[in-house]
DNA sequence: TCAAAAGTGTTATCCTTACACCCATGT
DNA sequence: ACATGGGTGTAAGGATAACACTTTTGA
C-alpha cells in the first residue's frame, strides 16, 4: 500500500499599491507566507474554485485573473502545508503544492484581513534594476556565488549568465533560476533549513541582504510566479489585470517597470503602447501629475477579438 | 477524515519520424494512451525521476528534454489513472493528473517495447495547415459549433477566433482552447463518456474526422503539449531537442512546419536560422535529398551561452 | 534536357531605438 | 520664471516579407 498525498494549493495575489507592485502575504508567528489552504479531494470540484474560496477566506480578496504555475513535488523541499499536514518525520503524508499566479486591480484599495502587502522586492531585492544594477549583486552575492563554485566551470557559467556578468546580459524572466541558485548555494535561508543543519556563516550574515525568506516553500512559488509574470507581459496584454478602469500611460508604465524591474524608455512605450490599439483614449485629464495633467486612457478588451491579442515589448531605456 | 488523492503523472513524448512529428502512445483494449503511471509518494523523491522511470520501463526510451505542462484535477472530466485507480463511483480516490512534455531526437530509430509513434495529426486533423485550411474545419467544425453555439455571441466569438472565420488569423498555438471548445460542444466522444450518457448524432458520426480520442484525459494533454510546444518554438530554440546531431536546414524547417502546422517560407527561414548564430555549417553535403545536395548543419549548443538564446520567428509563407 | 531541391540577391516596409524638442500645469 | 512631468516629430538601423533568380544534382 502506498503513503498518502496531501495536495496544498498557493496563491501569488498580485496588485499594484501606491505606484509598485505588491503581493498578498500572510504573518503567523515565523516567516510570511502565501495564501494557502489544503485541497479536499471529496468537496472541491475544481484547483481554482477551492482557490478562490480560501483566499477570500484568508485575505478577504476577490480574485480575478488566475492561472495555474506550477506543481512542486520534490521530497525535501519544505512544502507550504507541511505545518498542517503534520510532523515531516517518516509516514507524514507526502505534501505536493500547487502554485497559482493571481492578479488583482484593486490592491491598493480594499483592507486585507488577516493579510497585508508586501512589495516583492522584499523577498528578492537584487531583481529590482529600475535603478540600475543593484549593488548587492556585485558587493555579496556574485563574490559568494563564485566562491561556492570553486571552480567548476558549469557552476561558473551559470553565476556569469544569471547575475549579468562579463557583458551577458540582464535577462529579467529568470527569476526562478536565480533564487535557486542561490538556494543550491546555500545563500537563501530556506536551504538551511530544509537541510535542518547550520550551515553558519555566509547564509546567516547575508541573509537579509538576498532577500527576507518566506514560509515553507512559497519563496520558490514566488520566484515562479514573478518570472511567469515578467515574461508573460510580452506577449499577452496581462498588465491591464492589473491596472484601474482608467489610467494614464505614465501609471501604466510605471507598472510595466515594478513588475519587470527594468526601466522603460518613456516616448517609445508610449507609441508602442498606442500603436498596439490595445488602449483608448478618454479625452478626459488626470490632473494630479505633478506638471501637465496627463490623458486618461481605458483598456479596450473588446479590441481583443479582432486582433492577435499580442503583449507589449520592453524598450529598454 | 478527506478522501484519498492519488497522482497521475502522464508523458507527451514527442520525436521526428519520418519527417512527421509523432507522440509515443501505448496501446491497450481501449483508445489509445499515453505513457503514465501513479506517482508513489514513498518511493519516488520528484515527479520527473518518477516520470523517467516509467517512460522507459513502458516503451523502452530514455527522455531527454523534460518539461512539466500542467496539473489537471477536475472532477467529472476522467483522469488517466480512473482504470488503475479502481472504479469512479463515490468513496474512490480522487486522480490528479499531472502532465509532461518530452523531446526525443532518437523517435525515428529504436524500436518501442509496447508503444508505437503516431503523428498528433491523428489527434487533432483540424490542426495542420501546412496545405491551406483543412476542409473539415469549414464541412463539418463550424457548421457544428455554430449549431452549438445558438445565438449566443459568446460562444460565437471564441468560434470565429478560434477557427479563423471573418478574416481572424489562424493562431496554431490556441490548440488546447480548441480542443476544450470542441470538448465542450459535445464533439469530442471523450465528452459524452465522461458525461456517461449518449448524445447521439453528431458526436458519434462527426467524430474520427475530428480526431481519434483518447484514454482518459490524454487529449487534452496532448493538446497542452502541442500548444506550449508550438509557442516555445518562437523563444526558445528547443527545435534542436527533435533534430538528430546532423541535418541539412530543409529537414529542420520540415520538422518546424511539423510540429506548427503552418507552411513556411523557405528563403526566409533559411536567413532567419542562419541569422541567429544557433547553427553552424559543417561543409559536408548531404546527397540523398532528390535534387542539389544540401549542406550538413549542426546546432551550436555551446553558442547558447553567450547570446539571450532567442526562440524562432515563424516567417508564413 | 528537365525536374527537383538548394541556395543567393534585392527591395519595400515596418518596427525599434535614439535623439531633440515643445506643451501645460503648480509653485 | 522655472521645475516637473506630459506629449510630439523625425531619422537611422535592423528585421521581415515578398519578389525574382542562379546552382547543382539525379533521372
Amino acid at each position: 500500500m502506498t503513503g498518502n498525498v496531501v495536495i496544498g494549493l498557493s496563491a501569488v495575489v498580485m496588485g499594484v499599491r501606491g505606484g509598485e507592485i505588491a503581493t498578498l502575504t500572510v504573518r503567523g508567528d515565523g516567516p510570511r507566507a502565501l495564501p494557502a489552504g489544503p485541497f479536499d479531494p471529496d468537496a472541491d470540484r475544481t484547483f481554482e474554485l477551492a482557490l478562490r474560496a480560501f483566499v477570500t477566506q484568508q485575505t478577504g480578496f476577490e480574485l480575478g485573473y488566475v492561472e495555474q504555475l506550477y506543481t512542486f513535488g520534490d521530497k525535501g523541499r519544505d512544502a507550504p502545508l507541511a505545518d498542517l499536514g503534520g510532523e515531516t518525520g517518516p509516514g507524514a503524508a507526502r505534501v505536493v503544492s500547487v502554485g497559482y499566479l493571481a492578479l488583482t486591480p484593486t490592491a491598493g484599495e480594499a483592507p486585507a484581513i488577516a493579510a497585508d502587502w508586501a512589495p516583492w522586492s522584499r523577498f528578492f531585492p537584487y531583481e529590482d534594476w529600475r535603478r540600475g544594477r543593484p549593488p548587492v549583486i556585485d558587493e555579496a552575492i556574485v563574490p559568494a556565488l563564485l566562491a561556492w563554485a570553486d571552480s567548476q566551470p558549469e557552476r561558473q557559467v551559470r553565476v556569469r549568465l544569471l547575475f549579468a556578468l562579463d557583458g551577458a546580459r540582464w535577462n529579467e524572466e529568470r527569476v526562478l533560476e536565480r533564487y535557486e541558485l542561490l538556494y543550491e548555494a546555500g545563500l537563501a535561508p530556506e536551504a538551511e533549513r530544509d537541510r535542518a543543519r547550520v550551515r553558519g556563516e555566509s547564509g546567516e550574515a547575508l541573509g537579509s541582504r538576498l532577500g527576507e525568506p518566506m514560509a515553507g516553500d512559497h519563496r520558490r512559488i514566488l520566484a515562479t510566479a514573478l518570472g511567469r509574470l515578467r515574461g508573460k507581459l510580452k506577449y499577452r496584454p496581462v498588465v491591464f489585470e492589473l491596472m484601474p478602469a482608467t489610467f494614464t500611460l505614465s501609471a501604466l508604465q510605471r507598472t510595466v517597470e515594478s513588475v519587470s524591474g527594468v526601466p522603460l524608455h518613456k516616448q517609445n512605450f508610449r507609441r508602442m503602447i498606442v500603436r498596439t490599439g490595445l488602449v483608448e483614449g478618454l479625452g478626459r485629464l488626470e490632473p494630479d501629475t505633478g506638471g501637465r495633467p496627463a490623458e486618461l486612457f481605458r483598456f479596450r478588451r473588446e479590441g481583443l477579438v479582432s486582433t492577435s491579442a499580442p503583449g507589449l515589448s520592453l524598450p529598454l531605456a
